[in-house]
DNA sequence: CCATTTATTTCAAAATAAGAAATAAATAAA
DNA sequence: TTTATTTATTTCTTATTTTGAAATAAATGG
């Protein structure tokens, strides 16, 4: 049996989880959003500052209304600093991070490639980040990485990675070993869903879902405030939705999955089979805006099998915003507006109106940005906040 | 702001929790599940055993291991009661439940007409129920129940129900002033699965989804131990994934949705289009049964609808569990066994091990038992159990 | 400048939870 | 049959946490 199933139970945890949710916050908000009472909010927040977690925030409000301001609260930007790596098969920027997410130093990653010398790379990179930004290594409280694959992340465990070609590393306790450092690692749709959580364009949203198009689709689900995981891990497969059981054969075995149609890696190689000059979607994208009918096929194609996917999840699980995260360089042309009108033309009336649909280009250290958010928050929620008096903490 | 996002903080609230999602539990197993000291598991349950909320159970354990045997706790049937009725356009019972979710009444309601007309019978059930049982009015706490169609919760308000006729009905009012008792409704599709989750297969399961198969295709999603009801309320609209956009029109004005092919109204209309004798579905299975292609074909085109849209469900949420409840009679046929095959080759190996599959047939009690359900949930997490000294139950 | 409004703090009282040691009820072994 | 061992539950004291009421602060609008 788990143990503590439901969350936490502390006012101090709900407060906590109060900041990872909203980020700034009044004392007064707090009271009104936990239901706690606004004396105990006093009490807690005063130890969270002393404890130098929290940070008043000097308000330059506009809106003022009645009475007296209220004094807005946060986490202190330098209270603790997180590495954050987005391990895939190419070179990616580490990057360190403040306690608000803030980037304070970025590093070229080699890509990566056995475990043992991504560890090492990570070590590397961690010794160069504090270097650079000055930062005391005591203040470095975490490392967080973003794994391609299937991810264990209670056991820190790659459970597979097709496109690192791993199998069970324990890539959480090599980096820990090598790092001295708490390690944590997550699924990169994951991350990317928690990106846009924390610093993303779904920061006050409490239901959405994340699709990332990249060399394939990956996504992740928020659900009541938190990231969804599925059952076992494995929540937000939608890259390997049937969209026709006669189409072409996917590498999972099985025929006519979306990642075939929109996945980056598949239209590049449908493209180039079809005598088309292109390097990535981008190039294929370029060819459609100058009439080449091929081009304008396959992203078609595309856009009509990821609409047809997404517009089954949103009346499946009916998210408030679907964002889609368009790594590979799609842009807005043609595979975006296909996208967006098969969704608008396959879900129900009442979902069109309340649904709302992103696309947005993520930068490069996005990931990287995402996955020590990751490790911010399993420090706050596991709980090593340093003591005041002798709040209690509890084990998650 | 919504007032106490995250969930119960108080230990009682906790252990009410623990009981709802578990029904039965030990001390032991408490402190274990919650992490909340032993000594304060005596206190809470002590309390709780004082109000008569919960019961301890004469253990005939089969299983004993080392030492002192535990004592289970569960809710005390007669601690109070509930009325559950489903609200259909067809004659449906209403059941009085105990605390425990057994059927201690039934009684059988006329089909629904006007909402001030439900209430009356409503009225009556109760009533009839009250004075068949002699349960004193005073242990009822009461009144749930499950409308097809679109329901505000929170409101008690029925949005919209095709099948009724209604729009924006504030039913939970109306019948909270026809009866003086406290009601709440919920849609059907999530009553099926409280009920699944309470007292159906699904008793110990976190994460799962139960699809109806009735006229329509509903469907509901537990995650994280709890109904997700989506963002405004429309998780779980399954019947409504296109799965051909030539295919034939649906009355939501789309074409090919779930709900054309696999729904019971759907598949009815076009046997009896085909020239095929049948009154249900029921009908249909028995005529392939003996080899009638016609009906074949229309089980077989059902049930590979029904088997690419959950199977897209399976890859997208990676639920536990998927409970098909058939309320409409197709039993264990060429429908089923269809759905089973589709799914199975429509999803990913590592799914394929880890989710189950289940049908089975549901009683014309289900749904009234589940509304009820509702109810005592609703009861317990608003906490109006009479406090002890001064236990003081969150508002939620 | 004063009434009003909203935010935050103070402080004593009450409620809650934890920890250590005691007690209970079983089984396994001597 | 004892006796040791194991697991469950309780008791009781202590410490912590939370509340509620009243006080204080900092703004706006006459």
């Amino acid at each position: 049996m788990a143990v503590n199933e439901g969350s936490s139970r502390s006012s101090l945890n709900v407060v906590i989880e109060a900041y990872l949710q909203h980020g700034m916050l009044s004392r007064s908000d707090l009271a009104s959003l936990t239901g706690i009472s606004r004396s105990a909010i006093t009490e807690i927040t005063q130890n969270l500052l002393d404890v130098g977690l929290l940070q008043e925030f000097p308000v330059i409000q506009e809106k003022q209304g009645r009475g007296r301001p209220a004094i807005s609260l946060r986490f202190r930007a330098s209270h603790g600093y997180f590495v954050g790596v987005s391990i895939t098969g190419t070179p990616s920027p580490a990057i360190l991070a403040d306690m608000q997410g803030n980037v304070v130093g970025e590093y070229e990653m080699p890509p990566s490639e056995t475990p043992q010398k991504t560890a090492t790379a990570i070590r590397r990179a961690m010794n160069d980040l504090l270097r650079q930004t000055g930062v005391p290594r005591a203040r470095l409280l975490g490392i967080g990485m973003a794994v391609t694959g299937v991810i264990d992340e209670r056991a820190g465990l790659c459970r597979y990675s097709a496109a690192l070609n791993w199998r069970d590393v324990p890539i959480a306790r090599l980096v820990k070993e090598s790092t001295g450092v708490e390690s944590y690692v997550g699924n990169d749709a994951n991350a990317v869903a928690i990106g846009e959580k924390l610093f993303g364009r779904a920061r006050d949203l409490r239901h959405f879902s994340s699709v990332i198009l990249g060399g394939n689709i990956g996504c992740a689900h928020y659900i009541d405030g938190n990231l969804y995981r599925g059952y076992d891990g494995g929540a937000g497969e939608v890259g390997h939705v049937t969209l026709d059981v006669d189409g072409p054969r996917c590498r999972c075995g099985k025929n006519g999955c979306l990642d075939m149609y929109a996945g980056g890696i598949s239209m590049q190689a449908i493209a180039q089979k079809a005598g088309l000059a292109c390097d990535s979607v981008h190039d294929i994208e370029a060819l459609a805006a100058v009439g080449n009918a091929e081009a304008l096929a396959i992203l078609r194609r595309g856009g009509q099998a990821l609409g047809l996917a997404v517009a089954s999840l949103i009346q499946i699980n009916n998210p408030e915003c679907v964002l889609f995260a368009d790594v590979e360089g799609f842009g807005k042309g043609i595979f975006q507006a296909t996208t967006r009108q098969v969704i608008e033309n396959n879900i129900l009336p009442r979902f069109l109106a309340s649904t709302e649909i992103i696309f947005h280009q993520v930068e490069r250290s996005f990931l990287a940005r995402a996955a020590a958010s990751i490790a911010a928050q399993q420090y706050l929620r596991v709980g090593i906040v340093p003591r005041a008096n002798s709040m209690g903490l509890l084990n998650k």
